[in-house]
DNA sequence: CTTCAATTTTGGTATAGACCAGATGAAGGG
DNA sequence: CCCTTCATCTGGTCTATACCAAAATTGAAG
């Protein structure tokens, strides 16, 4: 897998990361057709492709669909261990944060849930499921499951900022520890359409479980990021 | 970005799924070549490689250049909070893990590494690059850089396990702060190589930086993973 | 048996053309 | 002004073909 220097892909990659760097192209603006790209100069469409594609997978620039190519924004810097402040946190940075909430349900205790809360299968749980942006992208979806026994009329209260916070000041339950599990994936189906990328494209998949100082599981979270949209920053004492 | 479920590639790359799923095709073997897969009816190669390009993306398959496809092993579990033993954790988990130098050389510090470590331009710093691999394919390559007045003539030592376990038996150095970046990342010209991977495909981009009481870096580690290769476990208690 | 050269197979790159569905924006109707 | 309609533009998918370089295999020679 050496690089020759000499792939007709690669320095067409280069020639557009070149005028994104230098400012020709600047963050959020659309770049010129793919067709455009071509310029008439005996390039097939394919290897303009390819040379988009490493692009998107280094984080330069990003596509909505059937609309056009993007230069990507910088990312967002996140502290997994931190999770009461998603949007202090996209805000601390100057960008702007939204939460949609797509949609609140009580569900019945799974199995798959079941051992993860420590309650019987059927026990009434309140399931959510929210969409995050940033500076208008969507950034992540998530998927939250509170025991209802724990909060109950937890849909009831407003949802669009930091369940953390609801959760302590309507509940009084606290925080004490936190598990988070993180691996690359591929965005699928549903997650992707829900972040309007295409399927198959990289992400990273957080799963969160919050634990309160009896050893409860008070949170369950699963969040599916855009590759490109965030860098993770942890700081950690040593045990 | 709607899934018709009538999109060609992903009915292929279900048809491959579904070998490996059910266990005719399994971990590390390596899969019927592209020509083969298109079996003569009427399905172009590209089709048949955007379905390999997904089932790569999700991590169910890998490639080696111009040897094939091949069914991936499972992921390696890592705590990047628990550093001191990528060799034991992966013989843990029943995998076999090995380490090797790639370089070890003296370097001037750099522009760069002057503010990490507090030292001035030109001090004496020690890099060693390692290639760490599980089941004889590589995962991960490093570079890591130590103070040379922290850790006088390092590199006499072996290298090819822990680290850590050396500063601290050889200079009763201990580690008592972390920071850990992580980022999705595209595995670009020299890793990819260190990797034998394709340039431009999703790695995983992981910076430790390690202090010890005083506050002193005692050791700046940047990892590049392979995204299929590894699931990102931290534990953390709420500060 | 081992060693080395030649052959075959494999994925990697590239071109050219085609059609489709969703996004976009302009034109027209209310 | 807003809303709808429609033509156009865009990326998404797919076929077919070609050549290349590196890997894997074969086969001959030692």
């Amino acid at each position: 897998m050496t690089q020759p220097d000499s792939l007709h892909y690669l320095g067409v990659r280069d020639a557009i990361a070149t005028r994104i760097a230098g400012g020709e192209l600047k963050p959020g603006e659309r770049l010129p057709s793919e067709r455009q790209l071509q310029v008439g100069g005996g390039v097939a469409r394919g290897t303009i492709r390819e040379a988009l594609f490493q692009l998107e997978a280094e984080g330069i620039i990003y596509r909505k669909d059937r609309s056009g190519w993007y230069v990507s924004p910088p990312p967002v810097v996140y502290d997994p261990t931190r999770w009461e402040g998603f949007m202090s946190y996209v805000e601390a940075q100057g960008r702007r944060a939204e939460t949609e909430t797509l949609s609140k349900t009580e569900i019945a205790c799974t199995p798959a849930l079941a051992p993860i809360f420590g309650r019987p299968v059927g026990a009434p749980m309140y399931r959510i499921r929210r969409r995050r942006s940033v500076d208008g992208r969507a950034v992540l979806v998530e998927t939250i499951v509170v025991d209802a026994a724990l909060a109950p009329d937890l849909l009831s209260h407003p949802l669009d900022g930091s369940l953390t916070s609801v959760l302590k000041s309507a509940y009084n339950i606290a925080v004490a520890r936190n598990r988070v599990d993180m691996q690359p994936c591929a965005l699928t189906r549903g997650e992707a359409e829900a972040l309007q990328v295409k399927s198959g494209l990289p992400g990273l998949n957080v799963v969160r479980t919050s634990y309160d100082a009896q050893g409860r599981v008070v949170e369950f979270d699963r969040e599916y990021w855009r590759h490109d949209a965030l860098k993770i920053s942890v700081d950690i004492r040593v045990r």
